[in-house]
DNA sequence: TTTAGCACTCAGGAAGCCAGAGTGCTAAAA
DNA sequence: TTTTAGCACTCTGGCTTCCTGAGTGCTAAA
């Protein structure tokens, strides 16, 4: 059930004057388009087919046809060509991974940003880490008489930090010994550790020392659950606005509404492959069967990974957006590789 | 030029009237709802004068009245009766004040996304803290041979943390020496006296010295321009959708697009009333002259306060939302003193 | 000063009309 | 068998027109 050449080549023609002008292409706009010196009554036929066999679809009976998401699968595995970057869009994506290098902390939500702005389309980003994270070690240092900080180091480097303010006084040999309790006992767990390991010492250790250790622990735990969490950001929703699809509110709304949504899902576990592309019905999310997404990973160093991507009408310009994606995925990860962005301290 | 006191009730029933139905009110619909027992006739000469005065406007002749913004402005001085706050709504607050205890680390982020969630409004959400703040103290920690955790604590207890590797080896004993040399040097500067330092630093320390010293006191320079660099937070972008003023793209967009803007200003620099709200053209950015900001502030602790706000047409129930808004701003403030978000490590 | 009455205005919805684009089908041509 | 030209048909979207109802301002009487 393979498509003839002909028959691809008008797909591809109706798919490239749809994703340019966003209105449905009729058989004469092929016949120009296409070059494939026939009249546009043969197109009809020919499309007339492939609408059968439901690559195109119509609107109604008198406009022309636009693709469908069978017909932009096709076009994405098949027919679609590579985009070749134009030196001023590579400048611009090198110039946007210039920016901000300092903010080490937001490597995540800054890509989110930057891919928004760069796509003008909604962007959002999230960390692709393993499942369980442990934690490495502790440090504590010591403010003022009353308060320290706890310094917790976890897997993949990722370092974070709290003060903690006490109602009694504490000396430095006393933070000392703590120090020593914490991470001869509770490196090395994982999230769901540490909890009976708090338990098995609270028996045999004073109250103070107790509570001063759940106080760190719970720190820890805290870090680590936020690490598992994977909390999803987004960025330039309003862009969506800007596609004629979303100019009618009833579509729009629902979109941004589940965008803006803090914990969405855009995509099913399986996140791993380097540049995707989903398709209308292809995603799980109900809010989106009607647009699609594009993503690429980015290396975060120490086995982390980072995803970026967007969301927007189905017609959408896969070729380009795939491209600027990747190559700013790539741009990152070489940053990162480079001690641009130095590893360990990330958001997630 | 004081309104007198029956004007006043029509003006009252208008602006009411307008919020609850967003629909301009006519002679015959204040006659009802003002209960003046006056017929729509006088009604419709007093609500001409009230026109003439600038208190209401005319969307066109034959329609009703809606209030200006100075009637507005009227109304919230005067007019206004304090909103009673029901059991559901507290509950609902005092709910939201619950979640989240654990995420020290991003009240504010949380702060604004809270709110938009409880008023239905995009929210906004930043720090007000001093202009100048200085790093009050650095600790190194040794991790490897090679890498090491630099933690910063500056004014306000806020405390940040980056790893460093390095290309060579370190000691714990040179390292002890570094943060020696920091502590002397770079404690109690501000963002601007840090780079002169530096130069004079540089002139007596040996080369390898004064690049570790360059590279931890590069990283304060960093938290220190963060933490002045006041970013805002926005949230619940999408809710703006719901509200029948912004059901067309064109006045929707703009403001979006505005929201989206990552460093927006939503107000001049005085940010210092407990709550305040700007209507209309009261705001300075263009993109809000047609909407109006209802923002209350709360303790962080230690001298910062957080800002939470919404945005919403002018057409808002001021009365109720900023009774929300200051009942959860007082509520935070009371539970981070409580220690339910222990001070310190904030994110701005 | 208030009220009733009345003529006037205007937005916005419903209905009708038309042009233009695009189709499918048929019959002739290649 | 495939392609093409021709033609009748369909349907959207934009345009006008019409009409209703809500609301007004003005005037003259209470």
């Amino acid at each position: 059930m393979d498509l003839t050449d002909r028959k691809k080549r008008i797909l591809r023609a109706v798919i490239e004057s749809y994703i340019q002008n966003a209105e449905p292409v009729g058989s004469k706009a092929v016949a120009e388009w296409a070059r494939l010196n026939v009249s546009s009554a043969t197109i009809r036929n020919e499309m007339s087919d492939l609408e059968e066999k439901g690559y195109l679809e119509q609107p109604h009976t008198s406009a022309g046809r636009i693709p469908s998401p069978k017909g932009y699968r096709l076009y994405v595995n098949e027919l679609m060509e590579d985009y070749k970057l134009s030196i001023q869009e590579t400048q611009r994506i090198n110039q946007a991974l210039h920016i901000r290098v300092k903010a080490l902390d937001r490597v995540i939500d800054e890509a989110g940003r930057v891919v928004a702005k760069l796509t003008q389309y909604p962007a959002f980003a999230l960390a692709a880490g393993p499942e369980k994270m442990t934690i490495r070690r502790f440090d504590l240092l010591l403010v003022e008489q009353s308060a320290f900080i706890a310094v917790v180091m976890t897997d993949f480097n990722v370092v974070r930090n709290k003060l903690f303010r006490l109602s009694g006084d504490l000396s430095e040999s006393q933070l000392q010994m703590l120090g020593t309790l914490l991470n001869t006992g509770f490196t090395g767990l994982t999230l769901a550790q540490l909890t009976p390991e708090l338990d098995r010492v609270s028996r045999h250790a004073t109250r103070e020392a107790y509570e001063l250790i759940e106080l760190v622990v719970n720190f820890g735990a805290e870090v680590l659950d936020d690490l598992e969490k994977r909390q999803v950001h987004t960025a330039g929703i309003a862009n969506l606005l800007e596609h004629p699809e979303y100019q009618s509110l009833e579509k729009a709304q629902p979109l941004m509404s589940f965008l803006s949504d803090e914990d969405f899902k855009p995509l099913p576990n399986d996140c791993a492959r380097a540049t995707d592309i989903l398709i209308g019905p292809e995603n799980v999310a109900e809010a989106l069967k009607d647009s699609s997404v594009v993503m690429a990973t980015y290396d975060l160093g120490d086995g982390m990974r980072g995803l970026v991507g967007v969301v927007g009408p189905t017609r959408m310009d896969y070729a380009k957006i795939s491209a600027r994606l990747s190559y700013f995925a790539k741009g990152l990860t070489w940053l990162i590789s480079q001690g641009g962005l130095p590893p360990g301290n990330k958001d997630q």
